[in-house]
DNA sequence: CTGCTACATTATACTTTGTGCATG
DNA sequence: TCATGCACTTTGTATAATGTAGCA
């Protein structure tokens, strides 16, 4: 009994948080829409994100804790370091934020680690319940110490649980956090994109930048209309002038590295592509810094498999996400042997991938390209453990993070090759048999066991022309997130198309307007192109669309967008700021009615048939209006944003059937569910495998006549049901057959077209109209009948009894409670003409039961001080009769009390009583005389001295010399 | 490698309008 | 005899969503 109690209080607390963690992100999510700025989304996240770091740390430290049963005192030291590992805001501060800027987010993270704390004591109590095997286990390892030696059990278990249970699937709590821990990167990375962008826009920068430039090249600043043709020697020189470095970065400052680079002419891709958006902006061009924000998976576990090698390739800080791998320059020192031996990799790598072979492009020091081809295994090993980016990537890692595999990475670069020979020789024997074996053996010899990397198989790519020659990646490493174009420029061209346009130029691989390629080589590094955000001005704007082709595919993949676009909004308004507003040269007059029309045109959609999505337009249009007053000058902001939306609403169909079911735009009628339906049913806008593909915009939302009385809406008269038989699975009926609920179970749905607004019958004569129940269903204000008002008010029933006003209780809702569900009452309808009569009446009632209840506490206050100082006077009496010889405590009590009586206020800090008895005095004026008046009297109990306790129904008479008796009624 | 199906598991939405007993 | 207050007790089902395995 005690356990279950136990456990659902657990439980409730556990809810609790999860409501408190929901509805703290529902605020945060409301206040952007009131405040909006940036920062403080960033810190409402980033607390959010620490809380559940830290509470996930210190409650894992307590179940490991007590896993392995340490005796208390262990706990708490390893409790102890445990918070101190924990992330907070003074490691944040010591990075250089400003405690004020953070001021509210440092006391929200220390509010909710303190509830979290708490919280997790009792999640540690509840997951106890669950984890009391760890006990034995613990008992058993202390009795049979040999038996860790032994290590029976660990094969046996490790068999079952592939067998057995596979895989536990993510839990809410991780998949919070796993959203959680993807906002605070997508807040990180924009925030990398800020700072990118404002280096970029840095004088001395792109003075230098200018300086370097051919004379000839700087004519393109005063071509008046821009075209992307014109931009072509500037980037072919950009790309001869500029390279992709293959080396650590010096975890400078962007500036600084940006100088570097600038001055060494070589640089990460991310300094590389934020170089040339330097230099076009120093040519008074237009320019944005586009970055693909490589985010942490929205899901959890989802990169669980490659997660090793995300990490390298994120660690390594994008040092080998070069577009094109150039060839590094040799004299690079670097500070370990395994750095110059991926080094060494690295140009050949390079050396291949300029050569052109789209396979596989590696090869190791002593394998050639046919070996690889011949002996995919082989090279899956070798692109696997050898990859120079990755080991590159870990060696990074294990020197950050491990000090204490430092030593173990400083092997000699011989040591290294023999391994690599090792691996390659067994990889080649023992392919079949025992591949992860290899792997692990391999890792165990490879010094970088900290990262464990993933076998994966050398991917092919198909199409030359997907990625290779367009964007020069080396598919060497294909099959990882390796190579993929992560950064570029996007420049305006006003001489592009009929309005201008952003035209995609990756400098770094002298590719212009290759915006259709950018997915297709993404794809090929298993990049994803979730969010493409382009800075400038200091903001950002998501252009995502732009470069997104099949935008089903990663929309499940992205943030909420509510949360995104409210994040977004402020920075948008700074991107447009910069980029939006038109030179005086380029200032062109456009007939906002004739864009309209070119982008209807050129939607083969129709456009008239996605009702929903015109509200897309909605913006952009009313920016044309708007600027249509100003001489029909379009800005450019707006004319993009009608490019972009262009593009939402003209994806091309799926071929694959089941990206139809959470389509945006399309749906087919077999991912229905039961409460959708197509009406009307068209136009057929293709087909998938056989199926009718319709607009999104035709599926209508069908519900009970019950569900849409709550939105105050009744079903019109004669309305025949149109479906309920998806739960029939596919058999259809006859719409005439169905009764409210027929004899097959099938409910009355009804569509939006089958409704009208609700109309119930007004009120006359001061009567309330009731529903069957006598009550009135109050869902919302309109489902009040006409003429009468909802009173919400607590104990305004009585009032309107009183007043003999007819009044329906109004049920709010319902609740369930005692395992069924029971309505909700809060308050009562009335007519609209006694609102003021019940609500003056009720002001009345409420100040005189106030007053009521003000009375009565205080006699209730009264009558406990009187019963305590006669019962303090009645044991003083029975010492005095009987206990002459009593303790010296009880008489010296006594005497405090005399003490206390002869002189009131005087030495007041030796006893408690005086100041009940000054109360006593001044407020009941009931002057209850000194008790030690007289000895032995007849008491005498006036009526005026007694009282009445309503709530246990006793009455308290007292006599004069402070006897007290209670008398229970009856 | 991708798409599809089947199956298993988990999450979520929907459901929905008391009764019997003690006491005053 | 009637009005009032309190305790009782922790739904249950259907469906959607998600994940996985196996196959083509």
């Amino acid at each position: 009994m005690r356990t279950r109690q136990d456990s659902k209080t657990q439980k409730d607390q556990a809810s609790g948080k999860e409501s408190t963690v929901r509805g703290a992100l529902r605020d945060s999510e409301s206040s952007h829409n009131e405040t909006g700025t940036l920062a403080e989304t960033s810190r409402e996240g980033v607390g959010k994100f620490l809380r559940r770091v830290n509470a996930r740390s210190s409650s894992r430290s307590k179940k490991q804790d007590c896993a392995v049963g340490l005796p208390t005192s262990v706990l708490k030291v390893s409790g102890k370091q445990e918070v101190d590992k924990r992330v907070t805001w003074s490691d944040v501060d010591a990075h250089g934020c400003s405690r004020d800027a953070m001021g509210n987010t440092l006391r929200e993270v220390d509010e909710g680690r303190l509830q979290d704390n708490v919280l997790d004591g009792g999640e540690e109590m509840y997951d106890s319940d669950w984890e009391d095997g760890s006990i034995p286990v613990a008992c058993s390892k202390e009795n049979h110490p040999e038996s860790d030696i032994k290590g029976v059990t660990i094969e046996f278990d490790a068999a079952d649980s592939v067998t057995k249970k596979p895989v536990r699937r993510a839990s809410a709590e991780d998949k919070e956090l796993a959203e959680l821990v993807h906002k605070v990167h997508l807040l990180c990375l924009l925030a990398r994109g800020r700072l990118i962008d404002s280096v970029c826009d840095d004088p001395l920068i792109q003075a230098s930048l200018l300086s370097l430039l051919p004379s000839y090249l700087l004519k393109i600043s005063e071509v008046s209309k821009l075209t992307a043709n014109a931009l072509s020697p500037i980037v072919s020189w950009f790309h001869d002038n500029f390279h992709v470095r293959s080396s650590v970065s010096t975890r400078r400052s962007f500036h600084s590295d940006l100088a570097h680079a600038l001055e060494s002419r070589e640089g990460t891709p991310e300094e590389i592509a934020a170089l040339s958006v330097a230099l076009f902006r120093a040519l008074k061009l237009t320019t944005r810094f586009v970055s693909i924000l490589d985010v942490a998976s929205l899901k959890p576990e989802a990169d669980k498999n490659v997660s090793s090698n995300q990490d390298s390739s994120r660690v390594g800080g994008g040092i080998f996400n070069a577009p094109t791998l150039m060839v590094a320059k040799p004299e690079e020192v670097l500070a370990s042997p395994v750095k110059s031996f991926s080094c060494d990799k690295k140009e050949n790598v390079c050396e291949t991938s300029s050569k052109g072979s789209p396979e596989c492009k590696y090869s190791s020091p002593k394998s050639n390209n046919t070996q690889s081809k011949k002996s995919p295994v082989s090279c899956e090993l070798s692109s696997g453990n050898l990859d120079p980016s990755s080991s590159m990537a870990c060696s990074d890692i294990s020197e950050a993070c491990h000090p204490k595999e430092k030593s173990q990475a400083l092997k000699r670069k011989g040591d290294l090759e023999f391994e690599m020979q090792l691996e390659m020789a067994l990889s080649a024997t023992n392919v079949a048999t025992s591949k992860s074996n290899i792997c692990s053996d391999v890792k165990d010899l490879n010094s970088n066991s900290s990262t464990v990397l993933p076998v994966k198989r050398l991917k092919k790519i198909e199409s030359g022309e997907s990625s290779t020659s367009c964007l020069g990646i080396s598919t060497a490493v294909g099959s990882r997130k390796v190579g993929a174009p992560l950064y570029w420029a996007e420049v305006y061209c006003s001489g592009e198309n009929l309005t201008g346009k952003w035209v995609h130029v990756d400098a770094a691989n002298a590719i212009i307007d290759g915006e259709q390629k950018v997915e297709a080589a993404a794809a090929a590094c298993k990049t994803s192109l979730r969010y493409i955000v382009a800075f400038a001005g200091c903001g950002a704007k998501d252009v995502t669309r732009r470069y997104c082709m099949k935008w089903y595919r990663i929309a499940p993949k992205r943030v909420n967008s509510a949360w995104w676009d409210a994040v977004l909004a402020p920075l948008r308004e700074l991107e447009s700021g910069a980029t939006g507003g038109m030179t005086q040269m380029e200032k062109r007059h456009v007939n906002a009615s004739n864009i309209l029309e070119a982008l209807k045109t050129s939607n083969y959609l129709y456009r008239d048939s996605f009702p929903n999505h015109v509200s897309l337009y909605g913006d952009s249009d009313l920016n044309v209006e708007s600027s249509a007053k100003d001489s029909f000058v379009a800005d450019r902001n707006s004319l993009e944003d009608m490019e972009l939306e262009t593009r939402a609403l003209t994806e091309p169909l799926p071929t694959n059937q089941q990206a139809y079911k959470n389509h945006q735009l399309y749906v087919i009628e077999r991912w229905l569910n039961k409460y959708q339906i197509l009406y009307p049913k068209g136009p057929i806008l293709g087909f998938c495998s056989g199926h009718a593909v319709y607009p999104r915009s035709c599926v209508q939302t069908l519900k009970t006549k019950e569900r849409w009385l709550r939105e105050a809406l009744q079903v019109k008269a004669n309305e025949v049901i149109k479906n309920s038989s998806k739960s029939k699975k596919g058999q259809d009926f006859e719409p005439e057959d169905y009764d409210e609920v027929d004899a097959r179970g099938n409910i009355e749905l009804y569509g939006k077209w089958q409704l009208e607004p609700l109309r119930l019958p007004s009120a006359v004569n001061g009567i309330v109209p009731r529903n069957e129940r006598g009550q009135v269903d109050v869902w919302s204000e309109k489902c009040l009948p006409p003429g009468t008002v909802h009173l919400r008010l607590p104990r305004v029933y009585s009032v309107a009894k009183r007043l003999e006003i007819d009044s329906a209780p109004a049920m709010v809702g319902f609740e369930f409670r005692n395992g069924r569900s029971t309505p909700v009452f809060d308050g009562i309808v009335v007519c609209a003409e006694f609102k003021d009569t019940i609500l003056e009446a009720y002001a009345e009632e409420e100040e005189k039961r106030e007053a009521e209840e003000k009375k009565r506490r205080e006699a209730q206050a009264t009558s406990r001080w009187y019963q305590l100082l006669s019962s303090i006077v009645t044991r003083q009496r029975l010492n005095n009769c009987y206990g002459n010889n009593s303790t010296s405590q009880s008489s010296s009590n006594f005497q405090n009390v005399k003490k206390t009586n002869s002189n009131v206020g005087v030495d007041s800090s030796q006893n408690d009583w005086q100041s009940p008895n000054q109360v006593d005095r001044g407020d009941t004026k009931l002057h209850a005389p000194s008790p030690f008046q007289s000895e032995e009297h007849e008491h005498v109990y006036l009526i005026e001295d007694q009282s009445f306790d309503e709530e246990n129904s006793v009455t308290t008479k007292r006599c004069h010399c402070g006897f007290t008796i209670q008398v229970e009624e009856l």
